[in-house]
Order: structure tokens, then C-alpha cells, then sequence
DNA sequence: CGCTTTATGTTGTATATACAACATAGGAGC
DNA sequence: GCTCCTATGTTGTATATACAACATAAAGCG
């Protein structure tokens, strides 16, 4: 390949790459969270997943990792850490299928702890972001949502 | 807390949280380029360090990774691996400081070829986001990048 | 009912990520 | 020239993530 062909093929995936972009707000957000959350020792990552089941109610660990797009191995070992806080119970059956995870009473204290700090997270991140960047990856997310929904 | 309290403290964290967005986008869109390159045996988490290296000319990893907003010792161990690869050089004394990252011939023949599956996985985000979604990302990017050159 | 397929959850392995602690090289002051 | 401070890079440890392979239960189907 030319020199010239290769340093246009460099500019473009520089100026235009997508992941570079969310892998940039994902680790800069998620930072901003953690840090926030370290008194609480809870990461969002656990908090996300808390919120989940305290929103929609007790359900499988299967429709979690979907509802989060994520892989069911990733959440398997993420609910092992959250039960060990006491934050999550898994009935029926820690062996077989079809487990429901559900909010302990500890999960729910957290989250009530949480909030102050997640405001002041999300306060910080919308800072950074500026209103409309923040109103942006609302509109994406929920873009997302709407697509997995489809499968 | 009162039970009520409780419900929209869930609410206001589950509607609002950009953290949960912004890392459902990064495993959805990470996938799928992962998912496109794994021909070539790159991660786009590799390719993105290798990107800023052949953009931006040799740079020491600690520039790299301010570049990125991502802790020296997570990309201390990234350059490993691809040094291991041979994607990337590094000069000055693999001991000391002051090392200086370079791309190796390999590297620039892995961007090479990595165009065509870089452009499919683009094309497949921009029609998962569509084109506002994608540019409001960009957006939030570049005003990311602009508070970072402000350290 | 019995067989096959599919869904569900776990475990092995690899990479990405961050924090804390460390070693060391360069500079800043004096 | 020293001394102290800071910047730089590595290593130990923990979590998050995904893929592949597995075990098993549930559901279809004949």
C-alpha cells in the first residue's frame, strides 16, 4: 500500500471511529461513577445491576444479561460478588436452571445510600457532557434498547 | 425509608443514569467490532492504541494513554501483547522510562487490512445508532477530549 | 412416551480495566 | 552537587467482559 493510501486509511478510522469514542466516554463515565461510589464500596457496574432487578422486579439472571446486552457468563460471576455482599438472593436452586434474583433487604439499603452520591455522579457527568451530550446518549441507549427488544 | 421514597429513588437512578447507557453502548458497539475484526485476530481495543500511534507519530505510553483517558498500567500490559505481536516497537530501554511506542511493520499492515472489516463494523453501529445517534457521540467525545487537554 | 433441540447457567481461559504500591529516572530548589 | 519532589513505567490484586465448552433442564416433536 502507498504511503498516501495508508495515511488516508489512518485519517478516516481516527476521525470517524465510534468505538474509539464510547470505549473514551465509557472508561471517562465510568470513573467518574466508581469514584463517586468507593465510600459505598459498590461499583456501578453492581449498582447497574442492582437496578435492574429493583425496577422490574425478581427475575432470571438470563433476562438481566439481555435486558444489559450482556453476556450471561459476565453476569453469572458479577451475582456470585453481589450475593456474597448479601446484595442480591438466588432462589431456587443455586444448582439447576431457571434461578430468580432478587433484592436482600442489604441491596435495598444500598441503594438508598446511594443516592446522594449517584446524584452528585450524575451531576458531575452531565458537567462534563454538557446538557445535550447527556440528552445524546439518552437517544442511543435508548435506540439500543428498542433494537434488542426486536430479538 | 419509606416504600414509596424507595420507588422513586429507583426510578429517577434507572430513567436518568448515564452511566448504564453509556456502558451498554460500549458492550454493544465493542461487540460488534470485536466481532468484525476477529479475522485479523485484533481487538478494537488494540486497534484503537495502534490508531493513535500511527496518527499521532511515536509517543511515549503515559501520552497514549492520557490520549485515551486510561490508567498507564492498563496500557502497560495492552502494549505488551502487542508487542508480542509485533504491532508495536518499543525503543529506549524496555527498563527505564521515556519509552517511546512505535509501529512496526506489522502494525501498519494489520491497519492495512484492517479497513474493510473496520468499515462493516461502522456502517452495521451507524445503522444501530443511526446518523444523529452516531454524531451525538461524536459530540460527546470531542467534548471529552477537550476537557482532558485542559490536565 | 422417548428423542432431539434449545434455553439456562457455570467454568476455563484470555483480555481490558483500575487502584495501590513500588522502583527509578528527571527536575526543581537550594 | 545534593535533596526532595514528581513523572514514568511495572507488578500485585480485583473486577468486568466475552467466547468456548460443558452440564442440565425444559420444550418440541414424532
Amino acid at each position: 500500500m502507498k504511503n498516501d493510501t495508508f495515511l488516508n486509511t489512518v485519517d478516516t478510522i481516527a476521525s470517524e471511529c465510534i468505538a474509539v469514542r464510547i470505549r473514551l466516554l465509557n472508561r471517562t463515565v465510568t470513573n467518574i461513577f466508581d469514584e463517586a461510589l468507593r465510600p459505598l464500596g459498590v461499583k456501578v457496574s453492581q449498582l447497574n445491576v442492582l437496578m435492574v432487578v429493583a425496577k422490574l422486579g425478581p427475575m432470571s439472571p438470563g433476562n438481566v444479561a439481555r435486558r444489559l446486552n450482556m453476556e450471561k457468563s459476565t453476569l453469572s460471576r458479577n451475582v456470585d460478588r453481589m450475593r456474597n455482599h448479601d446484595w442480591l438472593k438466588v432462589s431456587d436452586g443455586d444448582s439447576g436452571r431457571k434461578q430468580i434474583l432478587e433484592l436482600g433487604p442489604a441491596g435495598r439499603k444500598l441503594i438508598e445510600k446511594s443516592l446522594p452520591y449517584w446524584k452528585q455522579a450524575q451531576a458531575q457527568t452531565e458537567a462534563l457532557l454538557g446538557q445535550q451530550g447527556a440528552r445524546s446518549i439518552h437517544r442511543a441507549a435508548n435506540t439500543v434498547w428498542a433494537q434488542l427488544g426486536r430479538k
